[in-house]
RNA sequence: GCUCCCUUCGUCUAGUGGUUAGGACACUGGCCUCUCACGCCGGUAACAGGGGUUCGAAUCCCCUAGGGAGCGCCA
C-alpha cells in the first residue's frame, strides 16, 4: 500500500484567493486524516505571467492559515528535463507526433466547426504526415485514443463518463519544445506519487485527457475529487468585485485564521448540526466524498459572525497581541493605556473583526474629536447636567479608581437624583466614549481613566451650555 | 454551438421512499440590561417546473428551464 499522498498545485499568477485556499485546505484535510503527505507544487510553466511575488504571496498566505506542507514546493520549471524524456518516450512509442498546422489552418477548423455547430476540436491530420513543414516549427500532440470511452470516478461528482471522440489530440509540447499544462500535471502527480488529486471542477473537463495519457504513460491512476466553484454574491464566478478574494486581505482586515478555515471547510461541506470545528475536528470529521457537488455562494455575514465567536473564545492573550498590531495601525501606542488584556476582556463579545476591536477602543486612548451627533442629541441635552455635574464631583474624589467603585458611584447618583441608572450612564458614556455604545459604564470609565474621564465630563458639559445657549 | 457539471429557506446546509422538511447566518418579535454587544426564547422563509414509477416521493427515472465549467502553442 503507497503512502497516501494529496498536493496543492497553484500556478503563481496572483495571490491565494479564497477558491484556492479551501482546494487546498480540503487537500491538506484529506492528507492530515488518512496519515499521508501534502504536497506543494508551483505551475510555473507560464513564464509569460509566473512571478516570484506571486510565489511569496501564496506561500504567505498558506503559512498564515497553517496549511504546512510535508513535501516541496517543488517548481515545474525545475522539471523540463523530466518533461522532455517523457515527450520523447511517448514519441519513441508512436503515441505521439509532431503536428505541422499552422495557427491560420486552427483556427480555420476551430471555425468550420462551429458553423457545423461541432465542438471545435483538432482533426488529427498530421498524425499521418511524416514530412516536415517549411518555416514551420511543429508542436508535438499525443496521439488520443479515437473510440471507447473514459470513466472519470470521482469522490464527489460520481462517475462521469466522456466518449474519447469528444476528445482531440492535445497539444504536449509547444512549438519551442515547452510541455503544456496536462501533460507537466501528469507527469508530477506520477512522478511524486500523487494518490489523490483534490482540485477545483473546473478542472473535470481535462480529466479525461489526463487519464488517457496517465494509461499510454502505463501509470497507476490517481483519485480524483472535483470540488465546486465559490461564487459571489451575484452567482458570479468571486472575484475582487465581490470584496476580499485575496486570503492575506482578511488578515489585514482582522480575521483569524480558524475562522477563515472553518467558515471554508462548511462552505460544501457540513457535519450534522455542528458550525464551529476546532482544526482536529475537521480532520477528523472531514471526509472529501462528503463534499457537495454544487457550487456555493460565498457570505460575508456568515464569516464575520464566524469570526466574531473566534474572537469571543480565543484565549484573551492570543486577541491582546492582534489587538495591539491593529491599534497601531490606528498610531496608537498600547502601552499609553491601560492593560490591554482589560481592553480585550472588555471589548472581546463587541467586534467581529480585530479591526474593529481597534476602532470601538480608540476612546481608550485619545479624546475624539466629535461627538456621535445622533448620541449628543439625544443624551448630552439639558437633562443631563445636573448626573454629569454630580458624577463629576463624585469621580474627582475618588481615590481607588476601581470598576466596583465606580459603578457604586453612578449607582449613588443615580439614587439621589430619583433617576434611573440609565439617566446617568448614558449621557456619561456620551461623554467619555462620544458614542452611545461602549462596555458597561464602570469598566468604561475604568479604561478611560480618572484625569481623562474629568476632563471629557468637562467637555461635556460646556457643550450643553453652548447647545443651551444657542 | 458542442461536451460535462449543478439545482432544498435570501445564503451555507441536513435530509438517501413515509419528517409538523431540521440547523446555522441574515432579517425580525421578546427577554436580559446603564448603552452596545454577547447570551436566551420565539417568528418569517425552501424542495426550479412538468411528466412518470409507487399505496406513498425533496429523495428513484425522463423531459424542460435556469446557472456554472470546458472546448488555447493559459494553467
Amino acid at each position: 500500500m503507497p503512502i497516501m499522498r494529496t498536493r496543492f498545485a497553484p500556478s503563481p499568477t496572483g495571490y491565494l484567493h479564497i477558491g484556492g485556499a479551501r482546494t487546498a485546505l480540503y487537500s491538506w484535510l484529506h492528507a492530515r486524516k488518512h496519515g499521508g503527505r501534502f504536497v506543494l507544487r508551483i505551475e510555473d510553466t507560464d513564464l509569460e505571467r509566473s512571478t516570484a511575488e506571486s510565489v511569496n504571496a501564496i506561500l504567505e498566505g498558506m503559512t498564515w492559515l497553517g496549511l504546512e506542507y510535508d513535501e516541496g514546493p517543488f517548481y515545474q520549471t525545475d522539471r523540463f528535463a523530466r518533461y522532455k524524456e517523457v515527450i520523447q518516450q511517448l514519441m519513441d512509442k508512436g503515441l505521439a507526433y509532431r503536428c505541422y498546422c499552422t495557427r491560420e489552418e486552427l483556427d480555420a477548423m476551430r471555425e468550420e466547426a462551429m458553423k457545423r455547430k461541432e465542438k471545435p476540436r483538432y482533426d488529427g491530420r498530421c498524425r499521418m504526415r511524416n514530412e516536415s513543414r517549411e518555416g514551420v516549427e511543429p508542436v508535438i500532440r499525443f496521439k488520443n485514443p479515437t473510440d471507447g470511452v473514459v470513466v472519470v470516478d470521482d469522490l464527489i461528482k460520481g462517475k462521469v463518463v466522456f466518449q474519447n471522440r469528444e476528445l482531440d489530440d492535445l497539444i504536449i509540447a509547444r512549438s519551442d519544445g515547452t510541455p503544456t499544462y496536462n501533460l507537466t500535471v501528469v507527469v508530477d502527480d506520477w512522478d511524486m506519487g500523487i494518490t489523490h488529486v483534490i482540485r477545483g471542477d473546473d478542472h473535470l473537463n481535462n480529466t479525461p485527457r489526463q487519464i488517457n495519457l496517465l494509461q499510454a504513460l502505463g501509470a497507476e491512476l490517481p483519485i480524483y475529487a472535483h470540488v465546486p466553484m465559490i461564487l459571489g454574491e451575484d452567482g458570479k464566478r468571486l472575484s475582487k468585485r465581490h470584496g476580499a478574494v485575496s486570503v492575506m486581505q482578511y488578515r489585514e482586515e482582522g480575521y483569524l485564521p480558524e475562522a477563515l478555515l472553518n467558515y471554508l471547510v462548511r462552505l460544501g461541506w457540513s457535519c450534522g448540526d455542528q458550525e464551529i470545528f476546532s482544526i482536529d475536528e475537521m480532520i477528523e470529521k472531514f471526509d472529501v466524498s462528503d463534499v457537495g457537488g454544487a457550487a456555493s455562494t460565498f457570505n460575508p455575514e456568515k464569516l464575520l459572525w464566524l469570526n466574531q465567536q473566534y474572537i469571543i473564545a480565543a484565549e484573551p492573550s492570543v486577541i491582546a497581541h492582534h489587538l495591539s498590531i491593529h491599534l497601531g495601525k490606528l498610531g496608537i501606542d498600547p502601552c499609553d493605556g491601560p492593560d490591554i488584556m482589560d481592553v480585550v476582556m472588555a471589548q472581546k463579545e463587541r467586534a467581529q473583526t480585530l479591526v474593529e476591536m481597534a476602532q470601538i477602543s480608540e476612546f481608550i486612548y485619545r479624546d475624539f474629536e466629535n461627538y456621535d451627533e445622533a448620541a449628543a442629541k439625544k443624551h448630552l441635552r439639558p437633562v443631563a447636567q445636573a448626573p454629569l455635574e454630580q458624577m463629576r464631583e463624585a469621580l474627582a474624589a475618588v481615590e481607588d479608581w476601581r470598576p466596583e467603585v465606580l459603578h457604586q458611584l453612578v449607582k449613588d447618583v443615580a439614587e439621589a437624583l430619583d433617576v434611573k441608572m440609565g439617566k446617568v450612564a448614558q449621557p456619561l458614556r456620551v461623554a467619555v466614549v462620544g458614542r452611545a455604545a461602549s462596555p458597561g459604564i464602570d469598566v468604561t470609565l475604568h479604561l478611560v481613566g480618572k484625569d481623562a474621564t474629568l476632563r471629557r465630563i468637562d467637555k461635556a458639559l460646556d457643550f450643553i451650555r453652548q447647545r443651551a445657549a444657542n
